[in-house]
DNA sequence: TGAAATGTTGGGGCG
DNA sequence: ACGCCCCAACATTTC
């Protein structure tokens, strides 16, 4: 009796899965495989706010295979051997998965891919993730895109046409018993209860991330106004869903379609979300055709920056949001408990990190590694790389973020800071994105207190050190 | 998807 | 009525 294996890997979801969709195609009876081989991640083992991720994540996908009468089998790495095992359990002829762009998974995916097909099996890699996948388009010259503005130019018009598949009518299961770990026993959850903000934050799975696409399809229309309000919750929040496949882009972009229907303008209001979907398509552009950028600059020149080496107490102080700088310690804190942060709060925290503290962006990449629900290697290389100056289409250097200024504009009224620091509930509007300034009387008055009564660092003399340092770097690197 | 310094303009107070 | 100064508002340049 043959079967089919479908091998889930970050396509947890069971609408618009190509992998999927193909073995129900074939006719076979299916396995639905996932393999635990953190080790097969070479660098970049997914942290702990992933983990938890992933555990609901299967835990919600088992479910909704089980209501088909079927369920997943969960077995431990390594991949080629737990699938050739799997095989050999079931007598399956084919083996179906989701491609991922990171350089360790294309590397075992190669491998298994050509030794599956040297014995004789069906071995077929899909695209479930990506509107444009890194190869399909280059610039005239034939060279992968480095700006982002010619990239989505070109990788825009191929995303009009792209329709989601539906999910599979009927699925016939491989009839065997088979042994499958449980996915309690993969030591993905936290030892100790520290995930109650994320429980209160998310629903990992297919359901929550499509219950999230509808909310946002319902509102994104205002996007482009809130966008940078991180008091707001103008944002999709789809990242976490988006990188574990519960959903895909294309599913995001018809059900923004099906919220345009009888209006037209509606699809030209929503284009700045659009962007933000195309620079995760750029991400993955870029991480592929330079897959040492996420460790290296992909601009060399800044390898002679002076990064400073990370003083632990500041470093820390920064990681738990404790550096007295009101947005920065909220944003910082923000993560800590929910997993996540918002955009425009990324782009702050980063530039204090890798401008204002001149440490290099690979300790903040690391660390946002490994408290991210949404961690992705893609995205996080991007940004890191974007916000510090030393990647593809980045940020001049020159461009440094004042938080204050940011914290003002974007958050006038102070509920953002205050809604994870409590040290400042009772500080004015006015002042609470610049605390120190409060005569001593006022600061009292408020409660006001140590970090925030004297930051761990000084905005201007900072700021002025990082343009110095850049200065010297042209200086001895003139380009 | 910045910020700060520097330059320009124009209205209003005032001698 | 006129010139002068101040300075806010806006624009441009520089980092």
């Amino acid at each position: 009796m043959s079967t089919a294996i479908v091998w889930f890997r970050r396509d947890l979801r069971l609408i618009d899965n190509p992998a999927l969709d193909a073995a129900v195609q074939s006719g076979l009876p299916i396995v639905a495989l996932y393999v635990h081989a953190p080790e097969e991640e070479g660098e970049w083992q997914s942290g702990a706010a992933s983990d938890w991720w992933l555990q609901r994540s299967l835990v919600a996908l088992d479910a909704q295979l089980r209501e088909r009468g079927g369920r997943l089998i969960v077995r431990r790495g390594p991949a080629l051997a737990a699938i050739t095992r799997l095989i050999g359990e079931t007598g399956a002829v084919a083996v179906h998965w989701n491609r991922l762009y990171e350089p360790a998974a294309i590397a075992r995916d190669q491998i298994i891919e050509q030794l599956l097909k040297a014995d004789g099996f069906i071995a077929d890699s899909h695209n479930a993730a990506l509107f444009v996948e890194p190869w399909q388009i280059t610039t005239q010259t034939g060279q992968p895109y480095r700006v982002f503005t010619p990239f989505w130019r070109n990788a825009f018009g191929r995303i009009a046409d792209a329709l989601p598949l539906p999910a599979p009518q009927a699925l016939r299961w491989a009839g065997a018993v088979l042994p499958s770990e449980a996915i309690a026993s993969l030591g993905l959850s936290p030892a100790v209860a520290w995930d109650s903000g994320l429980c209160a934050t998310w629903t990992p799975g297919e359901q929550g991330g499509l219950m999230r696409v509808r909310a946002f399809a319902a509102q994104a229309t205002r996007y482009a106004q809130e966008r940078d309000r991180p008091d707001l919750t103008g944002t999709s929040m789809l990242s976490p869903h988006l990188h574990f496949g519960e959903i895909s882009p294309r599913q995001v972009l018809a059900a923004l379609q099906l919220e345009a229907q009888g209006d037209p303008g509606v699809m030209d209001r929503v284009e700045p979300f659009l962007r933000e979907l195309g620079w995760r398509e750029f991400a993955h552009h870029l991480l592929y055709h330079f897959p040492a950028t996420a460790a290296h600059n992909l601009n060399a020149r800044f390898d002679q920056l002076a990064w400073a080496e990370p003083e632990p107490i500041l470093l820390r102080a920064w990681q738990r949001g404790r550096t007295g700088i009101p947005i920065v310690d909220a944003g910082m804190r923000q993560l800590w408990q929910t997993g996540w942060m918002h955009n425009r709060v990324r782009m702050i925290v980063a530039s204090l990190l890798t401008k204002n503290l001149r440490y290099h962006w690979r300790h903040g990449a690391r660390w946002f590694w490994d408290t991210l629900v949404d961690a992705d290697l893609a995205a996080n290389t991007l940004g890191w790389q974007w916000v510090a100056g030393t990647g593809a289409d980045a940020a001049p250097y020159f461009r440094i973020f004042n938080p204050v200024l940011q914290g003002e504009r974007f958050d006038a009224h102070g509920h953002y800071v205050k809604r994870y620091l409590p040290e400042l509930a009772r500080v004015p509007a006015a002042r609470v994105h610049r605390p120190w300034t409060l005569a001593p009387a006022q600061q009292a008055e408020f409660g006001v207190g140590g970090v925030y009564a004297r930051p761990l660092l000084d905005l201007v003399r900072s700021r002025e050190a990082a343009l110095e340092a850049h200065a010297r770097m042209r200086a001895a690197d003139p380009r």
